[in-house]
DNA sequence: CTTCCAGTTTGACTTACATCAATCGTAAAT
DNA sequence: ATTTACGATTGATGTAAGTCAAACTGGAAG
């Protein structure tokens, strides 16, 4: 199992280049985008602790994975996978599960996309990312935002603008206990 | 392999329900949706012929599947699938491959919903489809569109006013040379 | 400690899309 | 052939979020 640390702002993986490794975050985090030919960025996911990319072997990757602090993961080159699940034969039942997660996960997110107002793409973000590297003290959940505002825009289809007034708002009537550029407290 | 016959509006899986099986579409079309608590309902997707769904067996389905005319397809119950898969051990390969494609069409959607105007949408909709089911004919290509207005706005994230209001407007300026209830025409 | 500066917030104004409300079209029922 | 009814379209108006622009802030560098 190599380990390999990616230092911030640097790419795990690069849209339409090929990738031949499947990953996992041991420690830090990363975004997941895509870019239209005009420029727009879509972030369509952030990784954590635990998570998974590169699920495949392909010679053009749908995505481009960017580390959002110094991160460390583990990778596996998929011609080594194809023979540790020969012995293992749990290993693929556990990456179609994976890939079932991932995908419940991105249909959450276009329910959010299609549905969703400003407010709520907030709201929902905050409880995702709490769930996840959330930490809990005393009622209260201290949600780490290692994200810029501009990421966190992109993956929520709104201008950073418009996020920084929806956040404003919620500390305004008390949904939101503490706002500072790295995270947010709220009630449990 | 057993066949099943799923009438339109029938439901193939519903969200929150247990699910067992496997299906493959062979004939028709369906449509993928979640609804949110106060009844806004986000359609998550459109499968046709080849299409798989219910990858893996669950207790709550994350999603509804509804035959968008009278449709048939093919279903393997999970506990069967894993006895088919030890003897032609290329189906779970197959399995995670198709995973992965579903999940990189999620993507393109979540990215439609983040980033592109009503317009772009619409086109972008059209030229899906098409890709998928159109028919060629002499430099023209005949969209079929078997869901009701209503399912292409739920699925665009827009509103069905102004979803009829964009493919007049392209109807209008050339972009669409032929628009009717339940096709477009449009040239390759 | 002070300056710098990218990231963020706030303000004023605009717009794309939503909303509310008729009206139209067409395929099925009488 | 006429009526019905539901899906689709069109029209008038409203508004949430976008745009453009200026001001603030807090950590990094000197």
């Amino acid at each position: 199992m190599a380990r390999r640390l990616v230092v911030k702002n640097k790419t795990l993986m690069v849209e339409g280049e090929p990738n031949h490794s499947l990953y996992v975050i041991v420690d830090g985090s990363f975004r997941l985008s895509k870019v239209l030919e005009d420029g727009r960025r879509q972030v369509t996911g952030f990784l954590f602790r635990g998570d998974f990319v590169g699920v495949r072997s392909t010679d053009a990757s749908a995505y481009t994975a960017e580390a959002l602090e110094d991160s460390s993961v583990c990778f596996f080159p998929h011609r080594y996978l194809d023979e540790i699940a020969i012995d293992a034969p749990g290993v693929k039942d556990r990456l179609i599960a994976r890939g079932q997660t991932e995908y419940h996960k991105a249909q959450d997110h276009i329910v959010l996309l299609g549905k969703k107002t400003a407010e709520e793409r907030v709201i929902s973000f905050i409880e995702l990312i709490g769930k996840t590297i959330g930490v809990d003290d005393d009622g209260r959940r201290t949600v780490p935002l290692p994200m810029p505002r501009q990421d966190i825009a992109d993956y929520l289809g709104l201008r950073l603008e418009t996020l920084s007034r929806t956040l404003a708002a919620l500390k305004q009537d008390g949904r939101i206990l503490e706002l500072a550029r790295h995270h947010v407290v709220i009630e449990i």
